[in-house]
DNA sequence: TTTTCTGTAACCAACGCAGTTACCGTTTCG
DNA sequence: CGAAACGGTAACTGCGTTGGTTACAGAAAA
């Protein structure tokens, strides 16, 4: 449990409602997770806010894609989540030194750059593109404990 | 305080050093970070390990770049302190579900693409090209304090 | 009206990290 | 040689974040 789980959480809820398609109460979510409804729910509250999913209340509720997979891109979950990717520190200046006075705003640059280009690579995989690869990859697995002797 | 700010430390260092050239001791790199010389040993141990900052103990002793600023890209910085950018839940997985086997290597290679990503942006800039751009924002930082009323 | 959902608050435990103190070994210099 | 000035490291503290959990209110379907 290091670091910011919510993209993998946030993935992996996406794929299972890929897969089966129409509502999934967050306890169904959370079972593939092996997790508490509580923190699907917490992280799917952030997805329905960005439009990316839908949620209903009551009998039957639970969560639904708001468009079909292919047209969900993994960068619109990154974004959703706000996961802070770098930090700059927060000590206060020392206003006797140069580079303690224009360090701030050149790590904010430097990291809003790599911030974009980590953007524009999850702009290209799709939540179809990565349930794919999801299937693909559990084939293996299952291959794999099959030959195992 | 949130997230990692090791990178932020480590730049904000190296950069002292790339002004003032010669050895600094940790003391005076603190200095300009505003904090305490134990922690700028941590992250600089790191970097002397990986080759991109020397140091030597005893009198007159402290850090020195170990090669010119300009042969020093952020990319191997980013690298030596092997901040963790992206996670993936440690869950155990649900054997009844085709996306809890499948959802962990599919997420590492997905994250895998994504530093690579990263590593080649911060490939892009140099330790020189990082303090060129720290003392231009430190002069308009000064002017904008000096035009405030 | 009962059941089954989400939404949310509240709390706990675990973890990582910055900060700090302290001490050892090393190197320079008087 | 001995004092002074370094880095390396261990140990401890305090804080913030996060995941897990329980509990409960409100909503919707049966």
């Amino acid at each position: 449990m290091s670091g910011n789980a919510q993209l993998a959480v946030a993935l992996h809820g996406l794929t299972v409602l890929t897969y089966l398609g129409g509502r999934v109460s967050s306890s169904k979510i959370a079972k593939s997770i092996n997790t508490n409804p509580v923190v699907v729910r917490r992280v799917f509250g952030k997805l329905a806010e960005s439009g990316i999913v839908c949620s209903s209340t009551g009998k039957n509720g639970g969560f639904a894609l708001a468009r079909e997979a292919g047209e969900i891109r993994v960068s619109e979950v990154f974004k959703a989540l706000e996961t802070r990717t770098f930090t700059v520190h927060s000590n206060d200046r020392n206003q006797a030194c140069m580079v303690s006075c224009g360090i701030k705003p050149a790590l904010n640059g430097l990291f809003a750059e790599a911030d974009q280009v980590l953007f524009q690579e999850f702009e290209k995989t799709s939540l179809a593109d990565f349930a794919t690869r999801v299937s693909k990859l559990a084939d293996e697995e299952h291959r794999a404990v099959m030959t195992r002797d």
